[in-house]
RNA sequence: CGCGGGAUGGAGCAGCCCGGUAGCUCGUCAGGCUCAUAACCUGAAGGUCGUUGGUUCAAAUCCAGCUCCCGCAC
């Protein structure tokens, strides 16, 4: 008896949960993923992390700009699926392709629904300081992540954690709960609990003006800017040097203690001032250049105490 | 051809515009000082200056191609 699956993914989150169906030895008839694109500098035509990973494991891929139009849902259809599998896969799922496998489609989201609802949950759930966040398999439905839940791992968020630390782990803990959620589902034993009314949040998307500093904030709410924006895009800030002010991302921080006009450096060793305490920058990258850690970028760049970060 | 920055001993940087014996802060190794030390002092090792070619008496430095890395925008 098979139970034909369609994976429908496309970045590197996704990643873990493509292995973990092949891993079981998944009756996967298709990938679906994000079209290649111009992208990146040079605007080269770039393929979806999954695109490449599938194409390797000699998977049949499907990359449609849409799946709105009558001629993909019917090649959809046509697939005879039994269960879709859907990791931020990046495009919305009309009805017609919702309704089309058998059993359905389920989703992986970074989060503990509904709170982070939306594009950008694990970074969300950091700068909000959130001490736990998870993953969870759901069913979807026509709403923006509202579907009833089926399984959830759990993760505490640590103060030395970051958007990609938190992002890996929650893959793979994501990728974790695959097998059981096709075998319920398979079995028909899958019990879905809707969500929670209540703590209804909206994880928006990273906008530029996210990723900017303000040293006039509390230093707890820099340090989660900062962790929360690591490694991408990444919280930056404005960083006077012997050649001009340059631009410079700060890609891991700790609280710190110590009061001062904000923005400045109260010690030889990026112990920033913010509007309520300080935070320590730990990692830093600056224009051009790849992450150092401090204590490296201190060596060849002189942010002595009293130098006023903008 | 989207715009731009970078590649210099193990690390992080300066030097390049105005060609002429490779420097800084560290690290490493040896020795010294010290009750002791990640502190301090002395000395040493370690670089074909990303790669190929060009200009020149002479190229890290000027010119062209190539490779890799990165910031913005997307």
């Amino acid at each position: 008896m098979s139970f034909r699956i369609a994976f429908m993914g496309s970045p590197d989150f996704a990643l873990p949960a493509l292995q973990a169906l092949r891993d079981i030895g998944a009756d996967i008839v298709c990938v679906y993923t994000q079209p290649p694109r111009p992208a990146g500098r040079g605007q080269t035509l770039r393929k979806t992390p999954v695109h490449a990973a599938a194409e390797a494991a000699g998977l049949p891929v499907r990359t449609p700009a849409s799946l709105k139009g009558a001629e993909e849902q019917a090649a959809f259809a046509a697939l005879d699926l039994d269960l879709a599998v859907v990791v931020a896969y990046g495009l919305l799922l009309p009805r017609a392709i919702l309704d089309a496998p058998r059993r359905g489609c389920i989703n992986l989201h970074g989060s503990l629904l509904p709170r982070w609802r939306g594009a950008a949950p694990i970074q969300r759930a950091i700068m909000a300081g959130d001490d736990e966040t998870g993953v969870q398999v759901m069913r979807m439905e026509a709403g923006l992540d509202t579907g009833p839940i089926l399984l959830t791992a759990r993760t505490p968020i640590e103060p030395d954690d970051t958007a990609g630390s938190v992002h890996d782990r929650l893959a793979a803990l994501g990728a974790g709960l695959l097998p059981e959620a096709v075998d319920l589902i398979a079995r028909d034993a899958a019990r879905f609990t809707p969500q929670a009314e209540d703590g209804v949040v909206y994880a928006h998307k990273i906008t530029p003006e996210d990723a900017r500093i303000d040293w006039t904030q509390p230093a707890r709410v820099v340090d989660r800017q900062i962790r929360g924006l690591s490694p991408a895009p990444g919280a930056w800030f404005v960083m006077p040097g012997p050649k001009g002010p340059v631009r410079c991302k700060a890609l891991d921080s700790r609280l710190g203690r110590g009061a001062g006009a904000p923005g400045t450096c109260l010690d030889d060793a990026l112990l920033i001032a913010c509007g309520e305490g300080a935070v320590r920058l730990l990692t830093i990258q600056r224009e051009g250049r790849g992450p150092t850690a401090a204590a490296d970028f201190l060596r060849g760049w002189p942010a002595t105490e009293g130098l006023r970060l903008g």
